[in-house]
DNA sequence: TGTCCGATTGGT
DNA sequence: CCAATCGGACAG
């Protein structure tokens, strides 16, 4: 059953746990491909300093974050990788769940063609990693996801053993780089390292 | 308009 | 450890 709006009308944390387990599908012209959310990062928004929308910041890239709930917010990163977040909470609220690790199921073959190796456990280990396999980039950026082109569906995966630990690559917001707002599958192989 | 730099990745 | 690669953010 597809996720729907009242889903991602919730705070990031709740939806960042909830979304381990849940299946990312993306219907492109090459092809379907999905795969089961295993890592996640919450990004709280006006009062996160990791947050892109910290202070209330907003600009033209920013804007995507307050937006309705269960909208894409995808950007470049380092001029090479798209990542994809969904944003969550009430609309205007600017708060978003980066997507960071996938457990390919299905479109396996394109993934790999896409990414140009053989390595399942590598395919969509990490969130440019993942928007690579999967098709996504920043042409995505504001589409709804409870749309038929990229969204999100409970499988009844699981149940899931929550593993909570800080965020990567967010060494600059200083107290708040301490937060434990990741959060994977335990024992997962596909969860991306470091 | 000019400069700085990143919620990363893959190779040295 | 470090380069890749480019649009966003912000200073001037």
């Amino acid at each position: 059953m597809k996720l729907g709006r009242s889903f991602y009308e919730r705070d990031a944390i709740t939806v960042a746990k909830e979304l381990l387990g849940k299946l990312l599908v993306h219907n492109s012209e090459e092809g379907r491909t999905s795969g089961i959310i295993v890592e996640t990062e919450a990004y709280m928004g006006i009062t996160d300093k990791a947050s892109h929308s910290y202070g209330g910041r907003r600009t033209k890239r920013t804007s995507t974050l307050y937006g309705k709930p269960g909208t894409a917010y995808i950007y470049l990163i380092y001029g090479i990788h798209s990542l994809l977040n969904v944003v969550t909470g009430p609309e205007g609220v600017p708060m978003a769940v980066l997507i960071r690790a996938l457990e390919p199921r299905e479109g396996i073959e394109l993934m790999k063609a896409r990414r140009g190796i053989d390595d399942v456990k590598r395919l969509c280990k990490g969130p440019g990693s993942l928007t690579k396999a999967m098709g996504i980039g920043i042409k995505l950026n504001g589409i709804d996801m409870t749309g038929d082109i990229l969204f999100i569906e409970d499988i009844g995966y699981g149940p899931v053993d929550i593993v909570q630990t800080t965020r990567i690559g967010v060494e600059y917001a200083e107290e708040d780089a301490l937060k434990p707002w990741r959060f994977y599958i335990r024992g997962n192989e596909y969860v991306s390292r470091r």
